[in-house]
DNA sequence: AGAAAAAAGTTGACGTATCAACTAATTTAA
DNA sequence: TTAAATTAGTTGATACGTCAACTTTTTTCT
């Protein structure tokens, strides 16, 4: 692999762009149609059904999203009737969050979706890509966070 | 790799968009530093300047970015004097890209820094991993096109 | 040749992402 | 114990991405 003789088109980071971005529409493309739902939206209710995330923090640490966007899709949500808020007894900052029985009926349809969706994208790679990928996705979100002096 | 016990947040897609993320977030920061262009200003320039690319729907295929956004981000580069507009000769809907001075040489400048940012990177993983890597990203980018019901 | 389809590029609308400033509550530590 | 720093969350400004409609030019098809 030299680098030297690579096109740009084929740097690694615009490889990864280009598939982030159509997996990107294909998942906003099933969730349209089958939820109504956006992206975001789906997420933050997948984070809060089926892990130990509770309120706005804990999704950020989880997926990374900036906490104004998170905001504002939380808001949309609850607008939605999909969230109820709670501010936390301990912790006066804090705002637990619970998922409607809307919001359940629709993650226990959905997920199972979205499950066979990534299964699907798995039945395409093979193990050692699979791992292969996993790991590299790891270590350069690592390396990403690097200043360009440490690079 | 079993999915049904595959928590959402390791979802690939969703490992793949924290990735993508990340890796954008440093291309931007490196990229402001040393040459106040936007990232997807300095692709549209690297790919005017490294490969054959003359025009917007050549871009357009080679890094798949919506045509319109594309339009605006070439207005701007015209704007601030980085490329220039020749309509083709033979084909009056095309529109010839070319760029100036300025961006010969700015492009000339970060070319080596973009280059050293993706040997960093590929620094981190093994020849494995970047095998795996590139051949999973293609094969999901093809995957991503199915529609759910081929999926 | 002439109608229909396709391709290049522009524009508008709208949603999402990013960054920074801000309030309020809590924790740290002098 | 109180001042400073940190954390949770909101809001505003602005940039970027996505989708669709539209114009103009070229290609395809009969």
């Amino acid at each position: 692999m030299n680098i030297d003789d690579l096109e740009v088109q084929q740097f690694l980071t615009y490889r990864l762009a280009r598939t982030h971005m159509r997996l990107n529409a294909q998942a906003i493309r099933i969730l349209k149609r089958n939820a109504g739902l956006t992206l975001t939206q789906w997420r933050v209710i997948a984070l809060l059904a089926g892990t130990d995330c509770k309120n706005s923090s804990d999704i950020e640490r989880q997926i990374g999203m900036d906490k104004g966007q998170l905001s504002r899709t939380i808001r949309g949500l609850a607008d939605a009737g999909y969230v109820k808020f709670k501010t936390d007894a301990k912790d006066h900052r804090k705002s637990n969050l619970k998922l409607t029985a809307k919001a359940q009926k629709i993650y226990d349809q959905t997920l199972p979706l979205m499950r066979n969706r990534q299964r699907s994208l798995f039945a395409h790679l093979d193990e050692t890509e699979i791992k292969a990928i996993y790991s590299a996705l790891e270590k350069l979100e690592r390396a990403a966070q690097l200043s360009e002096d440490e690079l």
